[in-house]
RNA sequence: AGCCUCGUGGUGUAAUGGUAGCACUAAGGAUUCUGGUUCCUUCUGUCGGGGUUCGAGUCCCUGCGAGGCUGCCA
């Protein structure tokens, strides 16, 4: 699924330049997930971006944790973000890194830069730091502590760390300039205090570095090229630099900001993703209707063809909103491929075949794939009394309807060609049994005289066959923005109530013994995939994604 | 409001001063034992106004529009 042709980008353009200028040889790229929620498909972009520009340039990719807030991260998100990369084929082979390995080298970096007149510890509350940073219009002024002797803020900055003081009490300070138009350069945070134990340092650290104190300096550690992330980084990039620039570190990473990929329907926050988990709305992170990586995989998604889509999305400067229609696209053509045929049958109602012998049973052989005879064949038992779809007969069909209805004939897929005579409702109206009658000579699919039958359907054994529970799946959201809410509503207020459907259905027999994560196409229906609350008596699918459907299309003008 | 970034068909993305292209979507047709797949065709675009240039989507000015930024989050 690699492109033939990547198109240029302004990431690539850049890398080009760099390479162009002799200032970085070797390509090195990195994904840092902060270990506190499950990745979404934005952040399979994002690896798919940097993962994908490391191999075409024949570089390094990392992962790296930005663990530098324990107050906020658990091992277990660390353990679902390797396994999700991994899944996703982002080899990261032996490069797996944390920011809290460095803390040390970090704690050095500030002691550094108060040596050089480049750093203070500043005694004032949160709330004051809030009055002196000033506005967006204007300027902010300096903290009465920003002048202290260097030795003293040494002096201070050892206590911090050893936990003399409480949590917000103090703070490790950059000195750089209060009245910068760009906030992130007045005197931005470097440290703070956390008395929280750290899911790998333990109770080592009571101070810990802030994003913008860790991420350059654990580029520059990696020797990453190329630091590349979303756009709202941008305005950071003025202190990322001016942090590498006043440090001695080993090399000098550069940061490019691009576009985070949005989605219609789709939510992308971890926030409000887990407020999903956390409140029920869905049945937990990898609910095949969350957006998660781990959600997708549940759902049926293959990598490739998220990968696929990510790359087809494309890198960007300025936001956009993808349709969910490419996402659709991608995995029905990467599952066209790949996925086994069988039939199954959703919405049953039994047809009788009139001169079939009773107890009787013939097998007829349907290929595997339609395009792919590698993939063999399987045995489909037809008995006197079968299941095709509810929607594949009509009592009274328009012309253009090329199923089965009163006198008309249809070709059992794979089998034979099958005349409806006749049909029975019950009291409440409803069609509760079909009559027909086949035509021996059509066994096979086609009969001596050569006569054309329009349409084929999918059927099932009536009698044998593996009974099914399906999920069919729907937005989660109602509107393609879910934040498009009303006055006093939330995204919640956008769910929808029908985005999960659980179905009895029927399907050939050759369907027992599929294992979790087996993914098939059931003919003229979608693509359907193992759900792992499978057990060997009751088989449980998710539907990934329906097959395109141009009669619907047409029937709903 | 100040600073920064960005405006190309319905959507997403190319064109690096020289024929505005590709994909998805939509519409139509061919093929087909899946109304699927595949193949073919068609529709629709450079935000507005100036300027530089032989030539501007691209460079400059200006207007308009969109997004980001005032955590001891990342």
């Amino acid at each position: 699924m690699t492109p033939d042709e990547t198109p240029s980008n302004f990431i690539r353009d850049i890398i080009d330049e760099s390479r162009a200028s002799g200032s970085s040889e070797k390509i090195v790229t990195r994904f840092p997930p902060e270990p506190n929620g499950y990745l979404h498909i934005g952040h399979a972009f994002a690896i798919q971006v940097s993962y994908s520009i490391a191999k075409d340039y024949g570089g390094e990719f990392n992962l790296r944790f930005d663990d530098t807030n324990p107050a906020r991260e658990e091992t277990e998100y660390v353990e679902a973000i390797k396994e999700d990369v991994r899944w996703l084929g982002a080899n990261y082979e032996n490069r797996l890194y944390f920011t809290s390995d460095y803390f040390g080298q970090l704690y050095d970096w500030a002691v550094h830069l108060i040596q050089n007149g480049l750093a203070y510890v500043d005694d004032l509350s949160p709330e004051e730091m809030r009055e002196y940073r000033g506005t967006l219009t204007e300027p902010g002024k300096n903290s009465p502590f920003r002048d202290r002797p260097a030795e003293e803020s040494l002096a201070l900055l050892e206590q911090m760390k050893d936990g003399a003081f409480k949590d917000g009490e103090r703070v490790l300070r950059a000195k750089i300039d209060m009245a910068h138009p760009n906030i992130n350069m007045r005197d931005p945070v470097l440290y703070r205090i956390i008395h929280t134990e750290h899911h790998r340092t333990g109770a080592n650290w009571k101070i810990y570095p802030s994003y913008d104190f860790a991420h350059g300096q654990s580029d520059a550690i990696e020797g990453i090229t190329h630091s590349l992330c979303s756009l709202e980084f941008e305005f950071h990039r003025p202190l990322y630099d001016w942090l590498l620039d006043n440090l001695p570190v080993p090399s000098r990473p550069r940061q490019v900001e691009f576009a985070r990929l949005n989605v219609e329907y789709i939510l992308t926050s971890k926030r409000k993703l887990l407020q999903l988990v956390s409140e029920g709305h869905v049945r937990g992170w990898d609910d095949p209707r969350m957006p998660t990586v781990s959600g997708f995989r549940r759902r049926g998604y293959t990598p490739e063809s998220l990968n696929e889509f990510c790359y087809r999305a494309g890198v960007a400067k300025r936001e956009r909103v993808n349709e969910y229609a490419l996402l659709e696209y991608c995995i029905r053509k990467d599952l066209e491929e790949k996925a086994v045929r069988r039939m199954a049958v959703l919405d049953p109602v039994k047809v009788v075949i009139e001169n079939f012998p009773e107890d009787e049973t013939e097998f007829y052989d349907g290929p595997n794939h339609p395009a792919n005879p590698d993939m063999g064949t399987r045995r489909v038992p037809l008995t006197k009394e079968i299941f095709i779809e509810r929607d594949d007969f009509m009592e009274d069909p328009p012309r253009k309807f090329f199923r089965l209805g009163p006198g008309r004939e249809a070709r059992l897929r794979y089998a034979c060609y099958i005349t409806c005579t006749g049909f029975t409702k019950n009291e409440a109206g409803d069609i509760v049994e079909i009559q027909a009658t086949f035509d021996p000579e059509s066994r096979g699919g086609s009969t001596p005289d050569g006569r054309k039958v329009k349409g084929t359907i999918h059927w099932v054994s009536a009698t044998e066959n593996v009974p099914l529970e399906v999920r069919a799946y729907e937005q989660l959201f109602l509107k393609p923005n879910p934040d498009d809410a009303g006055e006093g509503q939330t995204f919640l207020d956008n769910l929808n109530s029908e985005s999960e459907k659980v179905i009895r259905a029927y399907g050939e027999l050759e369907l027992a013994g599929a294992e979790p994560g087996d993914r098939f196409q059931f003919e003229r229906k979608g693509y359907y995939t193992v759900d792992p609350d499978s057990t060997t008596e009751a088989l449980v699918f998710n539907q990934t994604v329906t097959l395109r459907d141009s009669w619907a299309k047409k029937q709903k003008k």
